[in-house]
DNA sequence: ACCTGAACACCGTTCAAGT
DNA sequence: ACCTGAACACCGTTCAAGT
């Protein structure tokens, strides 16, 4: 079989929820597809495309539209819940979404949805929200794969209560703050 | 001279402002203080230790008492505006303290701190607030470092002022939703 | 106690050469 | 067009041995 990026992207995702981000190398992605790393690089430019292809992987469901052609209005809060969702679905998931928003069109990609999502469209009300929601999810896998390592201990956090006020309040700010803007 | 914990958290600073945190190596450390490899193990029992200590070494003028004995009591815009200068004021300051983030101590230390500079210390305002602010100043260092490498071009953006409108949008909100909660 | 020398097991990336 | 082989220039970490 002939390689291409979805293939590559395939591969990329598995070695990620098996052995986590770390262990997703270009040597190891090439290995796993029986092929010398250098091949890789026919196909990507270097590593950051391949973590970018990744991370829009983790994302599609909210980034693609569906079979009617149109992505489906949600409210904010329900965004950024299918936004930690998504990243919590695969392992270091909220890593390699922080790690693709250096490139600038996956950001605004994320920042117009979050914007469109808001009961009124708001530049920086997008912004805010996008940067504490993969911050928080970024902090919960951290935590929980810590404890996971030294052994379970440490108080229980109830972590999508905590996020989802986090967003609660971003979201209650932003309608206060608009008349005085 | 003897080699301690202090002298080779100078020479990564130093590096780091130098050639950014992907060159700010065991090896290049080493190599500055014109010793072995392995004898940073001796004072640091893995990089992600000298990692913290460099993001402590950043946010030193916040963590620390000062000569009264003391950390000045500051209200919470100004505590996530001095939290974005420190941060700011080294080279890929915010990855660096985003990367030591996953050390619980620093990571409850800046929470208590964020928490305390609050009307009323509240512990999701703090996790909110603090999670926005390095994800923002993250997003801001990373843009702006693009934006030196591909040539400048990019609207300008007002990244101080977006900050600051974040922060008043979450603190605004935490004060909206205490009574609801 | 503190450091060197040398090794181990890896990385990302490039590029002539093959098909 | 697409891939291999082989190299280049690195990493973090360990550990016997030295002082």
């Amino acid at each position: 079989m002939q390689l291409n990026k979805e293939s590559i992207t395939d591969a990329a995702i598995s070695l990620l929820n098996a052995y986590g981000l770390s262990d997703m190398t270009m040597r190891r992605v090439a290995k796993q597809l029986e092929v010398a790393p250098g091949a890789l690089y026919w196909h990507f430019k270097n590593k950051q495309e391949l973590v970018d292809a990744t991370a829009r992987r983790i994302l599609a469901p909210l980034l693609e539209p569906d079979v009617q052609g149109r992505v489906e209005k949600r409210n904010a809060q329900d965004t950024c819940a299918q936004l930690r969702a998504l990243m919590i679905s695969h392992r270091d998931g909220a890593e390699v979404v922080s790690a693709a928003l250096s490139s600038p069109t996956l950001r605004t990609e994320l920042e117009t949805l979050i914007a469109g999502a808001l009961d009124t469209p708001d530049e920086i009300g997008a912004f805010t929200l996008l940067h504490f929601v993969v911050g928080a999810v970024l902090a919960e896998q951290t935590q929980l794969q810590l404890q996971e390592l030294t052994g379970e201990e440490g108080e229980k956090v109830d972590f999508e209560q905590r996020f989802s006020t986090g967003v609660q309040i971003i979201i209650v700010g932003l309608d206060a703050i608009r008349d005085i803007r």
